[in-house]
DNA sequence: TATAGCGGCTAAAACGTTTCATCCAGTTGA
DNA sequence: TCAACTGGATGAAACGTTTTAGCCGCTATA
């Protein structure tokens, strides 16, 4: 019972194997009788499909892959469930590795997805540098999107978000606030998001900021504990050199920062105003509500995913696109004066 | 460039297909000169192995595959990341399904994954009830092991950690408090866990809780929207009727019936006391830090995934086991009545 | 000197599909 | 009555591996 080939199901329903694949992929080229003794045949051997002598056949796959920089991080995995409404609508299957921001990982990750031969991989890469491994993919043809990256390459598609503008919103949303010494925490800087935030930032002090300062407090990764650390590393400066206002490179950065400052029992408002990025749900529901430039998250998923079936579908027709989304800032407690004079 | 096969490599290298395939393999049982030779033309034609053919020939895949409830919650991505851990160290690849609390997809997803003859799944299934699907996988010899989730079932390994004494806990905590109207937010009741967890609650009102009642508010899935709507409902009845404290069945409900609550201008917990279960990151991190049941999160994750490819490497003579973690209740502000007077 | 053993290699079969060229028996049209 | 077509089926080739049996030339042993 385990392990029925469509031969054995051909000889079991006295026709040829060549008829059996017909009922299973254009029922309506057999003859209804036909149709039914091999189904009926199938379900009696407890057939089921062998996908790798299929692809083998086909030279492809019917997967879709999304290589991730953080699996615990929610903004993506919203951005995951906004790719898999959109695949899954198309009868693929969406799988989801996790580069750890690491990028050996990532390369690992690659080369077992070429060898399976996926149909396309939307991915966010983990270095900015020149990415070998991806135009490998590229050159066997099969579809790259980038996520949440901007490109100037015309090899392939892009969807992201104009990371340069959020770090201005944030930056000149914290001078409006009167803040003068404020922190840029995040890293590492090889991570395109991390230095275009940060360049946003530094572009909006140019422009208005005399007399302000921007310090960057850099961190090995974007996780709460990395956020923890670098709040350790300002309240060690000296009080005339701390920050009075912090932003954060993503939002679990941010929420490290508020749970340090907090045990330190600093204020925040009142004593360092934080700023995230992402606004993923729980920025919302943080112990002070942080402040946070939003991004689309599912939608940016939705749209890679649609560029990307889009190209696999048309190959050499297609024209690559790339979208970028504008990010929006959402100010709450962690960064209001006016509710802090209110508390 | 683009699709080599070992065929042209072997041409191009003036060796037999075998010996091509020997280099890949066992690339000690052939000489340095020749093995030399055929690396050679690997690299210039720009070989890469079709996995599918692999597959094919080896009647499995070396890939593992989890199934979990929400992808976006922080509880089953830590759970991915401890599994990660383990499989990534012998080379396979984890894929990561998301069945979202939604049994056909759950199945389309077996179905799929069954065609792809994965050397694994781990899963934490949706329904309680029988599960063909999964019967089907063990039939055919597709080691499964649940995750998250006791079971009787002597024909597959499990990984759990016991959720009726986790109720027991959170309820003990909070009769310990002096509540006498409490709520259990949760559902639906057809997942295993939230009917557990609710089981051990009633258990613990059932031994000590003279002229205590434990109200059930159903929610449709375990999300943070769920926890608002459940609050709404809550919050809509009679005074004296609305309970003292709320036991939720994960930390995303306790975060949305925590911010309904506080939108609508109610103190935790001097009004309503909360209680979380998973203890999830965020939950310390939360507006009141909500007090939780603990998980080992990524251990389950570990465990689970050694559990399967021991069963995978030893076939039959493989003997299922159930491992149970105990759950530890954390106490934070969101239920301590002592910090609420301090306040 | 015959024999056995061995390292290094080759040739061919097998895995389970899909597809393509054929074939066959009816039916239609002239 | 014959040719042309048609719907429904068949048989075989092809996809790219891995594996197995076997071959060849050489060395060590008796």
């Amino acid at each position: 019972m385990a392990g029925a080939s469509i031969k054995e199901v051909a000889r079991h329903a006295g026709v040829s194997l060549g008829t059996v694949s017909n009922v299973l992929n254009r029922p309506d080229m057999v003859s209804p009788t036909t149709r039914q003794r091999v189904l009926d045949a199938i379900a009696e051997l407890g057939y089921v499909r062998n996908d790798s002598a299929r692809q083998l056949r086909a030279g492809q796959s019917r997967t879709i892959a999304i290589v991730v920089l953080d699996v615990a991080n929610p903004f993506f995995t919203d951005m995951v469930r906004g790719a898999e409404q959109v695949v899954e609508e198309t009868g693929a299957m969406l799988i989801v590795c996790n580069s750890g921001e690491d990028s050996a990982r990532e390369r690992r990750h690659l080369e077992l997805l070429e060898e399976q031969r996926v149909r396309g991989v939307l991915i966010t890469p983990v270095g900015d540098g020149p990415q070998p491994h991806l135009e490998k993919l590229i050159d066997r043809d099969i579809p790259v999107v980038l996520v949440d990256r901007g490109t100037g390459r015309a090899s392939r598609c892009s969807v992201a978000v104009d990371d340069v503008l959020g770090g201005r919103l944030a930056m000149d949303h914290l001078l409006d606030q009167g803040h003068r010494r404020i922190a840029y925490v995040g890293g590492p800087l090889s991570i395109a998001q991390v230095a275009e935030r940060h360049a946003g930032a530094a572009a909006a002090l140019e422009d208005r900021g005399a007399g302000a300062e921007l310090r960057v407090a850099a961190t090995t990764s974007l996780t709460v504990a990395a956020g923890r650390r670098a709040a350790q590393d300002l309240l060690a400066l000296p009080a005339r050199q701390r920050p009075t206002a912090v932003f954060c490179a993503n939002d679990l950065l941010a929420l490290g920062v508020l749970q340090e400052l907090t045990a330190r029992g600093l204020r925040v408002p009142a004593d360092i105003a934080i700023v995230g990025y992402d606004d993923i749900e729980f920025a919302a529901a943080a112990a002070v509500p942080l402040s946070s430039v939003r991004q689309p998250r599912e939608q940016l998923g939705r749209t890679a995913a649609e560029l990307l079936l889009e190209e696999a579908e048309h190959g050499v027709a297609h024209q690559h696109r790339h979208v970028v989304f504008q990010p929006e800032l959402v100010v709450r407690r962690s960064s209001d004066q006016v509710r802090r004079a209110r508390r």
